[in-house]
DNA sequence: TCCTTCATGTAACTAGTTACATGATTAT
DNA sequence: ATAATCATGTAACTAGTTACATGAAGGA
């Protein structure tokens, strides 16, 4: 059976001990997520191809007469992860953004508009960062996984340097509006 | 006719000139790739609609024998496109990066596999930088379009705090196991 | 009582990539 | 010669999202 990224990321929630697809998709949403988005049209499905793969193994867990099943990482799940985490392969870093793409294509609006679409990144950029604050405690305190706050840490780093870049451009753009409309006053 | 963020793109880069699917892709992967990634079978099924809406105007430049139709933004193009320039949407920066998904999992394998990670990642960064500083003259030279510049100023300073994190993450690791080999031999 | 969260799932859809085919032109 | 680039296209595929359905449990 062919193994996708996105299952490998399931297999490494689940190294961290047994979990339920909504557990999966909730840890997801606060860490992983981030930089490897899942959604629940994903998870059911694949959780259970990797059962019958016998990657992992689905123990019945419901909680009074709401049903639930957890998957526990199986040996086999565990080498699979460790191979994929070491095998030496280097992928690229794909980034989407519509807003660069608009930022991007700009030379079309005045400088105006330019400068409210590089505020309206800024602040894009502080709420994530925010967002990623929020969670720090939480992964900093996680025994035995450092590596998640080390991944938190730069995304930090990287969206505060982005909130910064894009802060920059953006005054830097209302300073040169702001110089040439009062040569212009001074006419 | 519904457009997509790929639409505008197309559109955007036919306002800076009139382009033929190839001239489109060429110059995207020298540019708008890096947040914004497109292909062929994306870029000449998306042109015939965008000519079929009149947002794009085809004209017939084959060159000697070879067929070629490139393609002229239309009034209605480029009001499209300012429209959704300044359409003040915000949108996430969307990132996913299979290798940083290994490092948050890499609790899995020894620090010396994960160092190794770091690495690989750093020296991707490091890369990226070298290709970004090789179009940077063409970008820069760029008369009537300084967004493209600014753009690539960003990814710019993105990539290289990128390889210094990675390469700071690295280098604390081997320094931590040199520190730790070094206290296991002087006991 | 009603809202939120817990919990599982799938069908339909959208976006995007890959791999291929075809053939002219230009540079080595 | 022949390799690289120019140039257009599509069919098949893969990945992933959205929207929906269902219903129990727990807290306000």
């Amino acid at each position: 059976m062919e193994l996708t990224n996105t299952s490998y990321l399931l297999l490494g929630m689940l190294a961290k001990g047994p979990k339920s697809g909504y557990d999966v998709k909730r840890f997801a949403d606060n860490s992983t997520r981030f930089f490897w988005a899942i959604s629940y049209g994903q998870i059911y499905p694949e959780l259970k191809r990797l059962a019958d793969a016998g990657f992992v193994q689905p123990q019945a867990a419901a909680r009074g007469e709401r049903e639930r099943t957890v998957y526990q990482l199986t040996r086999l799940g565990e080498e699979a992860l460790r191979d994929w985490v070491v095998e030496p392969v280097v992928a690229p870093l794909e980034i989407r953004d519509e807003m660069l793409l608009k930022l991007f294509f700009s030379d079309v609006v005045n400088d105006r508009d330019r400068a409210e679409l590089l505020e309206r990144m800024q602040r894009r950029e502080q709420d994530m960062v925010a967002r990623l604050k929020a969670i720090e405690p939480i992964a900093k305190s996680e025994g035995g996984a450092p590596c998640r706050y080390t991944v938190l840490r730069g995304g930090l780093g990287l969206h505060s340097w982005l909130a910064d870049f894009f802060a920059r451009e953006a005054s830097e753009l209302v300073g040169a509006r702001v110089a040439s409309s009062s040569k212009e006053a001074g006419k």
